[in-house]
DNA sequence: AGGCGCTTGTGAAGGCGTGCACAAATCGCG
DNA sequence: CGCGATTTGTGCACGCCTTCACAAGCGCCT
């Protein structure tokens, strides 16, 4: 999904195995767990299952395991693992625990909403910069944080370590405004915008685009209206539960 | 990924080849195609060659061609493909075609930008009822919409024939709101609230959560610092082009 | 101390997705 | 009318991911 880089293993040379080489798929899964960990860690649960851990982050309990294993897991058995360590280990492979500096650009609709948002501070990120082309909002205080205009990113980013940056913009600029965030020294970019970026070979873009989540949702509504033909009506056949609820 | 259902084909009657049962991972990058051919069809293009297609919108020509073949398609070898006939032909195997209605539930800071946003009119979809349980909100005018209040969410749906919900609420409400959701009739819901939601196999559910995303991108910083000690310094070593820009 | 139940960690198999490489098809031109 | 250039559609091989199933390990109870 989106656009990644990471080819495979490049020649490590012998020395330190430096980092675990963790699968793709694995490690889009442990912000998940880590999130059904902490909130574990809430109701004071000093240990968990892979059934019980799993069945919270929604996956396999076979496909939990084999994820904690490539991180050379702490699990004890017959017990289960230490909820405490395991999100130790966890936000330390994310390197959560360097509290990330991240930065907004266009702070529009969507931009306004993000920049707002509490959910970035308590899971391991600091906003530290809101950016934006347009004079009327440069100035302008969000969440305590002040609007500063584009042309000072680059300044602004190597004063902060800024290593992380968010487009929100709208789709004729983001490009613009990737191409600026990539030359003030950021190599991962989250895009709201919908389109493709080009970037170096180093950078890391993720993209979220809303339009295409609902396309997808909109192809199984067509899928499912087309087999109304067959038998079943709409009992709701419910199979899983376990709900994480609050 | 997120939760899906669609288990593989089941037994189908011999009868009509009642749906071109895609597999997810194409169904996943049609939309992306679409507003890749989109684009192409404001800029005056007629065809389009597979290797064409495939840079606009980011991928590999020998994968787009693929997943092209799996909905029978209509290219022309030696000359490309008709953009508007194929434009077509992916809005209806999206369903696209039939204008989903769509609601939206938690008009707070998310919500209220996505209520005002013309990118879900402007690729298929109504936004036709917001909802919200705060009293204060309900009645507010958003975009041209009322706020109306949660408890009136099923006569609602049922009015405008809603599919397809968007939970943008609070975490700890979400797997309520999605429980009302589905007792409203709806089979489609894409959620924005941290967690894993619960809900019975005909219901499809797809997640949207940042946070993840930026640990994902953490990580990939992460890792890539623990290789500074490697050589090649920060050499932009581009290698795609073809940005899709405004 | 020994046995029993529980849980982890993993070997192996199967399925899915990707990308190469090429045959088949179509167009345009001489 | 035939030929070459071009581009699609796909057979095939490879690698990743998922899932089952089970041996190995751990703690508790008797
Ligand atoms: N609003 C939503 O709910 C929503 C949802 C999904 C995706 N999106 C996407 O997110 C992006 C932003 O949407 P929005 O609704 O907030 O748009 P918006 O027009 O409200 O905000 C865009 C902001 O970007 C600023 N901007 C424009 N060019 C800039 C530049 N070169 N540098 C810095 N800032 C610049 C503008 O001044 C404005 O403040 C769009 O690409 C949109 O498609 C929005
Ligand atoms: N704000 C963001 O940028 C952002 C980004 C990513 C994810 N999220 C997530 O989106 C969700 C909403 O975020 P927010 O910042 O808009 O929160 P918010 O508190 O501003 O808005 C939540 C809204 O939901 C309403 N609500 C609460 N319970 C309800 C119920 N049972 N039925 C209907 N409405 C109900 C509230 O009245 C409020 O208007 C949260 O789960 C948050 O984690 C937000």
């Amino acid at each position: 999904m989106s656009q990644q880089r990471h080819g495979s293993t490049p020649g490590e040379a012998g020395g330190v195995p430096a980092f675990p080489d963790l699968p793709e798929a694995t490690i889009a899964r442990l912000p998940e767990y880590l999130r059904a960990l902490h909130h574990l860690a809430e109701t004071g649960a000093e240990t968990v299952s892979s059934e019980g851990l799993a069945a919270a982050a929604g996956v396999n309990s076979a496909k939990l395991r084999k994820d904690l294993s490539h991180l050379g897991s702490y699990g004890t058995r017959g017990v289960g693992y230490d909820v405490a360590l395991l999100v130790a280990q966890i936000e330390f492979i994310l390197g959560l625990d360097e509290n990330r500096a991240v930065c907004l650009v266009g702070v529009g609709n969507l931009g306004h909403a993000l920049a707002g948002y509490a959910g970035f501070a308590s899971r391991g990120f600091r906003v530290v910069a809101l950016f934006d082309a347009d004079p009327n909002k440069v100035g302008e205080q969000i969440n305590g944080l002040n609007v500063q205009h584009i042309d000072d990113l680059r300044r602004v980013a190597a004063e902060e370590s800024i290593t992380i940056g968010v487009i929100a913009t709208p789709p004729g600029t983001a490009q613009m405004v990737a191409d600026a965030l990539v030359a003030a020294g950021v190599t991962s970019i989250l895009n709201f915008a919908p389109g493709v970026l080009s970037v170096p070979a180093n950078v890391d873009v993720r993209k979220v685009d809303l339009a295409i989540e609902l396309q997808i949702l909109s192809f199984h509504e067509h899928r499912k209206a087309s087999l109304t033909s067959l038998p079943g009506g709409r009992s709701a056949a419910a199979d899983n539960q376990e709900a994480v609820g609050s």
